[in-house]
This record gives C-alpha cells, structure tokens and sequence, in this order.
DNA sequence: TTCATGCTATTTATATGACTTTTAAAGTAG
DNA sequence: CTACTTTAAAAGTCATATAAATAGCATGAA
C-alpha cells in the first residue's frame, strides 16, 4: 500500500468520477460542471482539476455547450495505473483476466529474453535479491506478493527497455488489486520458486532462448489454472 | 491529423510543459506555479490545471512546499500518446526507435494470432478494407502511412482485447510520429502489401500460428532495415 | 552534543465571483 | 429548403482571498 496521506479533495474527486465512469454510472456524458460541483459539494476549481486529470487518462473531453462527455473506450488509457485499478475494481470479469493474461504471455516472456541480452551487473544483484526475498515469503519472513512484484520490477527493469519498465506499474497494479479482490488469484504471479531461480540462472548465462520457454511454460500453465472453469 | 481546432491555453501550456520535461529542460523540479504563471502569461487556474494533466501522466507531481518535482521516469506513461509524442520528438534517437521495435515485435504477431483466433465478421470487413486501402495507395490514389494504420487498427481490433486495442493509439502515434520527423523511417510500418494480403488470408481461415509468423518475418525484417547502421 | 518540539515562511490546495469564448440549436431571411 | 444570424448554455480564463501542508529553522531540554 503505502498510500500515506489522506487524499485531498481532488484526488478523491477524480477516483470517485474516474471509477463512476469505469462502473458504467453515466452513459455518455458526465453532469455539467456546476451539477458536479453541487452534487459532492466541492468547488469550481477542484471540479476542474479532476476533470483535468480524467481527460488526461483519455476516459473524457469537455467542450463549451457540449459538457463533459465520455470517450470512446479505445481512447482509455488502460496501461495507466488508474484506468487499470478502477477496471479491475468495477468489472473484475473472469473475461477481464483472460485479457490481463493474454498481454503478460507475450510481454514477460520476451522480458526475460531481453533480460539475458541487457541485463547489469546492479541488475543481478536486484534480481538475486528478489529471489531471496521470495524464499523468505515461503518461510513466511516477507510477503509472497510483495516478493513476485519485487522480481518483476527487477526482471522488466533489466531489459532496458523503457516500454517494458512503463509494464512494471502496469503488471504490479493488476497483481496488487486482483489479489486483494479475488481469491481465484491468490499467489498468482511468479510464485513457483524454482521456475525463478531456473530463469534466474538462464539470464545470469545469458541464455535468452531457456528464460523465454521457462516464462512462457510458467505463465501458461498459470493462465491454465486461474481460468480453469471458464 | 484532423486535429482541427487551435489549442487553447491549458492545452498550449501542457504540451509546452511536457515537452519541454522530456527534453531534460528541467532538472529534477518545475518552477513553482507562480513563476510558470509569469513566464507564459497565464493565469494560475490554467498552470494548475496544466500541471494536473501531467501529473495525471505520471510526469510530475506537486505537493505544497515541496513545489512541482519531475518523477522518476518509471513513473511515466509511456503509452499515453502525448508522452510517447513527447518523447519521439524531443529524442528521436536511434535507440528508441529500437526499443519501440522491441515491443511491437513481440505485440504485433501475437495481435496477429489473437485476431486469427477471435476475429468477427465485422472485424475482417475492416481488415479487407484496409488492404484495398494499400493497394490504393501503391498507385497514389491513397495516402500510404493512413493505409498502414489503417490496417494495423483493424488488425488489434480484431483480437478483442482490449490492452492490444490500446496499443493502437501507441503504434499509430508513433508511425505518425516517426514517419514525420525521420527520413530513416519512412513508409515504415506494415507497407509490404502482399505479405499483409498473406495475413489477411491466415486471418480469415483462423490460422493463427501462420498469421503469426508472416508478422513477425516481416517485422524483423523492417527492423534490419531501420537499425542497419546502428 | 543530540534529539525533540514548536515556529515560520513558502508553496500548493481550495473557494468564489466575474467575465470570455466556444458552439449546438433555435430562429430568421431569402 | 438552404444559408445565415441569433441566442443561450457550458466550459474556458482570470483575479483574489483564504486554508492547509510542510521543509527548514530555531529553540530548549536531556
């Protein structure tokens, strides 16, 4: 979590229309601003700040006379930790999962295989950590999820590729929020160990091919077991 | 482009700001809102209004006191258009182009299967659609690059997904882009007719393996061409 | 010294009111 | 029926006042 401080009023307001917009509450446009301002009971100027930063994410676009109306879904930004949260929180669908795992099964694996390629020495050391980490989840020392993010972080980070580390936020958020929210997906991530460790030593040799087949087995037969009962 | 109207002030200023951030003009921290009102001319309602859009990006993030701090670049939303247009423009080095090709090679094919396998009859009108579009612009009756995205839109539209669909405005951003601002890059994308002809058909009799394997040829292929001199 | 506690000044956050611009839709002239 | 004009609704912009958060300093006790 880590989420310290009270959100403020336009945080607040933007979760609240953000996730309204996501859960299907209005149909094609919001109310005007002044309604929105008498509805929660906040400003102009906060209004307009939320409605900022929602336009921002692409789930809006307000013009004079034509009031803030919803945009088409393509425009959502669905790699944004936001749009991903309130998705996942609004319409958790077994669907939705389906979805999640189709990207990771292309993304994770060629991760790894430009993990071998690019990977650093402090790239190492960052995934040897994570490995250790996970051993102490098992043993109950640290959190099992905490762990898995901790070695996707270190895994996407080390392929030096700034698209692959924008899908560190987007992977750990997905993970985050769907472990809290359904049970189906409980240490659902990278949790097998000796896979890990496997993978680990592949990119450590610089193996690209071994750490891409071991993702891709490890994440099918995951994808395999969580949707099990479609 | 269609971008028809001026951009208004809000607008003005965020992109000037979010350019202006990926082009390192600011070291770790923006002037504070006072300042920013001053040097553009504007009044605060818009700086900060400004300031929430990139915040709502991941750029940046301000806190009373502290003033407006540029975030770390993991941070960042690199699949929001504006970023990634951003980011293009402002370092348009051979490095990125490479990275950008890193990613659509691994999301491209496996596009290509998803559509194989979920592809509705709507899907392949579109798809045929832009491939007439192709063959028009091979003898000047259309415009090449809209043809090309024209067919990569169809094409992740067809896989039902919507973290693939996403990827459109990402790819489509980024061609146009590119193709605009590097000669390097030009007709760069799926312009080979008849291996997209060759798609369209492993599309229509659900071949995914094989739809999957023409992209991915043609792809790595393009890439040779682009990062030959590297 | 060192650590905690309270003060202060700076910067963003919020609220309010006035005025401007954009634009959909109604109205009007030809 | 078309083309132009008017109107009014809604967001866009500006200015000002006040509140809240907080980094850094100062003060004082152990």
């Amino acid at each position: 979590m880590a989420e310290t401080s009270t959100l403020n009023i336009t945080q607040n307001l933007t979760h609240t229309l953000g996730l309204a917009i996501l859960r299907g509450d209005f149909v094609d446009a919001l109310p005007s601003e002044a309604e929105i301002c008498e509805r929660f009971g906040v400003s102009r100027s906060s209004t307009r700040e939320a409605v900022k930063m929602l336009s921002a994410k692409g789930l809006i676009r307000s013009r004079p006379k034509q009031g803030i109306r919803i945009q088409p879904e393509r425009n959502w930004n669905m790699f944004d930790p936001d749009v991903l949260k309130w998705t996942l929180v609004s319409k958790p669908t077994l669907n939705l999962l389906r979805e999640f795992f189709e990207m990771r099964l292309v993304t994770d694996p060629q991760a790894a295989a430009l993990a071998a390629q690019h990977a650093l020495p402090e790239n190492i050391v960052e995934l040897r950590k994570s490995i250790d980490r996970m051993r102490d989840a098992e043993s109950g020392l640290d959190d099992s999820l905490d762990a898995d993010i901790a070695f996707v972080t270190a895994l996407f980070e080390a392929t030096h590729n700034r698209f692959f580390i924008q899908l560190i936020e987007f992977t750990s958020t997905a993970l985050r929020v769907t472990s809290r929210y359904s049970n189906r997906m409980q240490g659902v991530s990278f949790s097998n160990l000796a896979t890990c460790i496997a993978v680990f030593d592949a990119i450590v040799q610089k193996q690209a091919d071994t750490a891409f087949e071991l993702v891709q087995n490890m994440l099918t037969q995951m994808m395999e077991t969580v949707l099990a009962d479609t």
